[in-house]
DNA sequence: CTAACATTGTGTATTCTTTACACAGAGTAA
DNA sequence: TTACTCTGTGTAAAGAATACACAATGTTAG
């Protein structure tokens, strides 16, 4: 068989999910030789309007016409996991410097149509206003996490996964702030949290509680175009984090 | 290529590191059709004489000689990533109800030196007393994790992030039982809580917060065989902690 | 059979963390 | 100038984590 096809070469595949000519032909030779593919599929999640975003594509597999899916790629024979991954997001969103990480993989036999396809899950966050979608085609954008319609393959679960994920994570490590402009209010920084984990948090017990954490900067800039007192801006202290010592070892609950 | 041999039946090929006659021409194939393989690899934690203990085996590829490998296979063409790790249990230690989750994908180019293959790495824990080790090929035994000699592959790698997983997740699930007997004395859970989070804990406090979760039934019965006043033994209430709601979902610090 | 030993079982005071809650100040818009 | 909206702040109460000591129970050695 082609290995030349199979590995595929920076755009020329556009993903597992998203298909372009070649893909299909590509899952039909992995199928008739019982060979078992590998993708990376990036669940994208943006913040705006104080909703969780997430970037999607029309799948344009038939059996999944006019269904949402999520941006991914089978993985090239000479690169990492995370670099794949990588790959497609800058592909996607011509961003580089962005937070990305692996949640689970997904290689239910059948969650594939055309072939048999393991997928490794990644999360990443980016702020959506320092972002350009850079190739539109298959509809690509952003869409409203709590209100999805039905989505291709299995990645409604891996949405879903992923998204478990997130609220778990946002708990304990300072991801957010990828999501949100270098500089940005407390007001932000809480409407992030409440969207995210889908909850009321009371004002002042989460100024206190970030505050005495003790890594958040005063930019000593204040809100602009706001129709109210103007809230002091704030940026993380990325530095000071990764100083800070992890105590806290002992938990025992559930 | 032969797909055969590729979705390799049963107890036919042993394991992506164990090795046996086929699996490397298994690779060979693999990597000069340069196809990428996927495997699942078990780190298959016990509990013995206080201590945290991982099975292992000798690696049979001639560049890991003598060094340990963890249990893993190449995955079946028709089996699921869950029912491939079951199956390398099953094989290895004739046990079937057993814990088992999946931790993380290992996917570097050169992680193996015979093919390009990604693995799936599933954490399991298992009761040392109630098992028996089936086939006892390549040395199979259980090791200390804080002393283990090097690894072959990645699997030192592989072995450190489930550690760390474990340990985390010990502390926010039940898993803990699972190393245990049915009826276990509040001692032997300390020890074990001790033994994978490296620390010592307040014997007073331990008893306190766990009786608070309310999800150990007394036996009635006592330990026997030990040489001072024996302490009872209770068993962990599965039902009680499904049917338990989940509040505590706020708890942002990092 | 008695004394020494080892480990179980228990409660309270102190500190730290989380929660609940209200009012004055700053800017905007009419 | 007033009404409006959101920012910024502190304290009291409840709950959780920690530190800590002594009597009770069984075993073992003399």
């Amino acid at each position: 068989m082609n290995t030349e096809i199979l590995s595929n070469k920076g755009t020329a595949s556009k993903d597992a999910a998203g298909g372009q000519k070649d893909i299909k032909t590509i899952l039909k030779e992995l199928e008739s030789e019982g060979i078992i593919g590998i993708s990376v599929d990036c669940v994208i999640f943006g913040f705006d309007d104080n909703e969780l975003k997430v970037l999607l594509i029309k799948s344009d597999f038939q059996q999944y016409e006019n269904k949402w899916s999520l941006l991914g790629d089978l993985v090239n024979n000479h690169e990492d996991l995370d670099e794949a991954a990588y790959r497609v997001l800058r592909e996607r969103t011509g961003m580089d410097d962005v937070y990305l990480e692996q949640v689970k993989a997904f290689g239910q036999t059948g969650r594939h149509p055309a072939a048999r396809v393991v997928t490794i899950a990644y999360c990443s966050l980016i702020n959506i206003e320092h972002h350009q979608l850079k190739i539109l085609a298959n509809e690509l954008h952003w869409h409203r996490v709590t209100t999805l319609s039905e989505m291709a393959f299995d990645h409604r679960k891996i949405l879903d996964a992923c998204y478990v994920w997130l609220q778990k994570r946002i708990q304990e490590h300072p991801l957010g702030f990828s999501l949100l402009p270098k500089k940005f209010s407390l007001r932000e920084l809480q409407n992030l949290y409440e969207a995210i984990l889908d909850v009321k948090l009371d004002r002042r017990n989460f100024r206190k509680k970030f505050f005495s954490m003790d890594l958040l900067e005063d930019t000593g800039e204040l809100e602009t175009d706001v129709p109210h007192r103007p809230g002091k801006l704030y940026r993380f202290n990325y530095e000071k984090y990764q100083k800070k010592e992890r105590k806290k070892w002992f938990g025992i609950d559930f």
